[in-house]
DNA sequence: ACACAATACTTCGTGATATGATGTATTACA
DNA sequence: TGTAATACATCATATCACGAAGTATTGTGT
């Protein structure tokens, strides 16, 4: 899939990962993985950036000798998907101007 | 909106708005705003793009004592269109993800 | 005659960001 | 003993939308 394509969707994608439940890094991509595919330096990008913006929380906890991450959206957090859903619409828009057929008519 | 959400779709609209017929960039624009914004130098940046890719060709005319830039697209322009309506589903696959609710199970 | 909007295209610098490559470290398993 | 899986981190790179600024002409209002 084209790399631009995705762009603006990756974040709220991790967003939604996580928003019925905390989780750490290496769960959401595999959780991700049948919908979306991410490279794990892409994720951690993304999950640092959501953290700069406060649209998630972090807790380290061990776990089997193993330090993990724990990642929690926030209100913020959730008020950005919400956002996205209607910036979606102006999506639609611009996916209708490409698909749609010369009417013949102007 | 986000200009994130837009990459990976200007191009194919610029490619839509042309096929149909040659047009030049100034139109472009103003045929395209009721539906997307988008400001000169990313359209010329964007004319430029496509055109190395050879997915439109260009033909200098002068009109009104003004020189123009007529574009048209070409069957790989066409090609790039149709790929990116078959990527869209991948697109609506990313926005499920993001827009479902959570069932209460799992 | 003068100012200003509209038409038309160009170039430059900047910021955002997805990714591959690479590295570190532990546990599980064959 | 070696390899895969788990888990996180950092860096350099390429792509790209955009604002700012510039050039030049035509049309319009006063």
């Amino acid at each position: 899939m084209d790399i631009q394509l995705k762009r603006g969707m990756l974040d709220v994608c991790v967003l939604a990962a996580i928003k019925d439940g905390e989780s750490y890094g290496y769960k959401i991509i595999k959780d991700m993985s049948p919908y979306i595919t991410l490279s794990e330096s892409t994720l951690y990008t993304i999950l640092k950036r959501l953290e700069n913006a406060q649209m998630l929380t972090v807790r380290s906890a061990e776990h089997g000798g193993r330090l993990r991450k724990y990642y929690q959206i926030t209100n913020k957090g959730r008020e950005r998907i919400e956002e996205f859903k209607s910036e979606w619409r102006e999506v639609m828009v611009m996916y209708q101007f490409v698909s749609k057929e010369d009417s013949g008519y102007d």
